[in-house]
DNA sequence: CTTGACCTTCCCATCATGGGAAGCCCTATC
DNA sequence: GATAGGGCTTCCCATGATGGGAAGGTCAAG
């Protein structure tokens, strides 16, 4: 399987895994006698691990830890729990701050009535004094 | 008032208010004979500014255009508070998507029992098959 | 045998931020 | 007046995950 269909089955981009496989996150793939890349059923279930893993979030260092799980039959679920609450807290914290943001601006553009006028609040909170 | 009384006065590092001059969002400050920067409070005010909208969560390029409505004294408020509504806007969608993944993984989690096992549905679920 | 689709590597760009080195400048203290 | 320490300058590099694109090799169908 050529890297490209590997990118079709796995939804992980060519590009992107080239790039996996320059910071090891996965293993360098066999070669074809003319240097393409080849992979089996079992990388491309790893590429799909990655990219789920992607998809919730997960920086590539995580997903390191997260694969060294899957491979490791002697692991604790437990840390592998850890990893997804400390994911859900790192999300949650972000979207408080982002909440935080949303709710300011949409007080400030609450009180601006957005006509042709320049009096605006939401500037003048922007460039109020110290 | 030196670069770093400036970075104080403002909150915005002196790092980065070198480099909002080298991208043109502010422009280039007098200097003294010896090359220091010399900011003015006027300067200094819209460093606040540019801060408050980076609290905010507005890129560089909507700050920009902040920056030119607030200079601008025939604007009209409807153009200042459409680049909030945006941004409002911009920040809801993030913040799906992020619930999105915490829903998931907090599902996931709750069915993992977290102990010295390995049986795992997190690993199960990110490594199931197509 | 040609054509087009694929593959390879390599370099560059994003976005906002920080780190650090080499070297100059200013002020306070001795 | 010399020296020390801290601040300033520019320049380069790194982050994290991704895409774009160029130059050139390969493969399969017609």
């Amino acid at each position: 399987m050529n890297i490209g269909d590997a990118a079709k089955a796995s939804g992980v981009s060519a590009k992107m895994i080239r790039y996996y496989e320059s910071i090891a996150l996965i293993p360098a793939p066999n070669r074809t006698g003319s240097g393409y890349r080849v992979y089996s059923p079992t990388e491309v279930q790893m590429l799909r691990f990655i990219r789920r893993s992607r998809d919730l979030g997960f920086p590539v260092g995580k997903i390191e830890e997260l694969l060294a799980l899957w491979r490791d039959r002697t692991r604790h679920s437990a840390d592998v729990k850890r990893l997804a609450t400390d994911q859900i807290d790192g999300l949650e914290r972000r979207v408080r701050e982002m909440q935080a943001m949303i709710d300011t601006l949409r007080h400030l553009a609450d009180a601006c009535c957005g006509d042709h006028r320049p009096d605006c609040p939401i500037l003048a909170d922007l460039g109020r004094g110290p």
